[in-house]
DNA sequence: TGGCATAACAGACGTTTGTCTGTATAGTCA
DNA sequence: TGACTATACAGACAAACGTCTGTTATGCCA
């Protein structure tokens, strides 16, 4: 006899082997075909992968392209998509406008917004350090002109990209370091652009940086 | 007649648009067949999308397996594979050598190591602050039982799990705050133990961290 | 002018892959 | 016992997809 509360081991478990298997192959680059489903798991029938990948799509657990090959998906609710984010290792005027950067490399990070919204920088200088951005990491930006007071910005004064905090006071423009070495900017409002405000802040304290080869 | 110093803007351009059509697709989940491109390019032969596919294979910029559907791939040399690596909320004593930690959801990391070498921990408390790590942030962490001195760990002490700065001073564990208000923790050895060694911090300013669902 | 290369097209063929229908076995439950 | 369900198998069919062969149009160049 056996005891009724006890979870279903063998079969769940399968199930949830399968699961993973497909959402690791998915998340790699390439969704299998059923038969490599079967083959994985030393099925004798197409059928039986089958039963298991539909049983999933009905649990909500993965969504699928009828009649396509290799056509199921993560589920919508699942991390956003990858893009690839050009780090740009010197901004200078005008050249985030035109497509005429020469970004050192690319970088992918999970977001909801399109390649050409987004784009890295490396950090260099100390004068965020409280607000623990270091010299080194990396600032993914959304490009924008606009910001609100208070907002972690990338500005643009005088030819050089700087990351500052972003005040508005009285109609003013003031960019402010996190250092007490450092004194606020308050540029000529017409010598100041806004680049993007920062969404996200990266330290890579073992390796480097990953790159994507561009054509 | 033409500017024989022209690039010749038409073909190459177009090229390159199949490249990054390729491999965003390949990014986001999905490799595209020969005809996905073939119509999303306009061409009215299967082979005018093929012809391109396999010069950009043969230029080194992509790689493909014969006969498979779907079968282009990104180079070798491209981004380490995304692993999902588990956040987990609170860490209890001994859990991480079992595998039954019960994560709030999971972050894709780009990380040549396996998924389960990698654990993510979010923050809490002030202790790391000079070191440039907030509460809130996120640090992704390579599970190894020892490091080197001076390293940022995440150890296991009275049942806690703390991100702390390692110091080996004769043979003595110290955890460092980094932190003037704290104070460093020199535990008794057998009462410590280290989780895992921080190899990246992430900080979301906007929005939140990112999910997928478990089984 | 003729030879050559490139880009694009047209159509067919065969493998890969999703889908369907039906059968067999074991367990549960009334 | 018999009905029902879940799991797995077997085999065939059809759509999706990669591959091949040959043709056309265009521009370059000796």
């Amino acid at each position: 006899m056996v005891d009724a509360n006890a979870p279903r081991s063998r079969s769940g478990d399968r199930k949830r082997r399968i699961y993973l298997f497909v959402r690791d192959r998915i998340l790699s680059g390439t969704p299998p075909t059923i038969r490599e489903v079967q083959a994985h798991f030393g099925f004798r029938a197409v059928q039986s992968a089958r039963d298991y990948l539909e049983a999933l799509v009905r649990e909500g657990l993965l969504d699928k392209e009828p009649g396509k090959a290799r056509g199921y998906r993560l589920l919508a609710h699942s991390p956003y998509p990858t893009v690839l984010v050009p780090l740009l290792g010197r901004v200078q005027a005008g050249a985030l406008t035109t497509a005429s950067e020469h970004p050192d490399g690319y970088l992918p990070v999970q977001s909801a917004r399109g390649r050409d919204e987004l784009f890295a920088l490396r950090v260099h200088g100390e004068s965020m350090r409280d607000a623990a951005i270091l010299p080194g990491d990396v600032v993914i930006v959304h490009r924008q002109e606009d910001a609100l007071s208070g907002d972690i910005v990338v500005a643009l004064v005088e030819e050089e990209a700087t990351v500052k905090r972003l005040k508005l006071q009285a109609g003013r423009v003031e960019l402010h370091p996190a250092n007490p070495a450092f004194d606020p900017i308050v540029p000529d409002p017409a010598a100041v652009r806004i680049l993007g405000k920062v969404i996200e802040v990266r330290r890579y304290l073992e390796g480097g940086v990953l790159f994507v080869p561009e054509l």
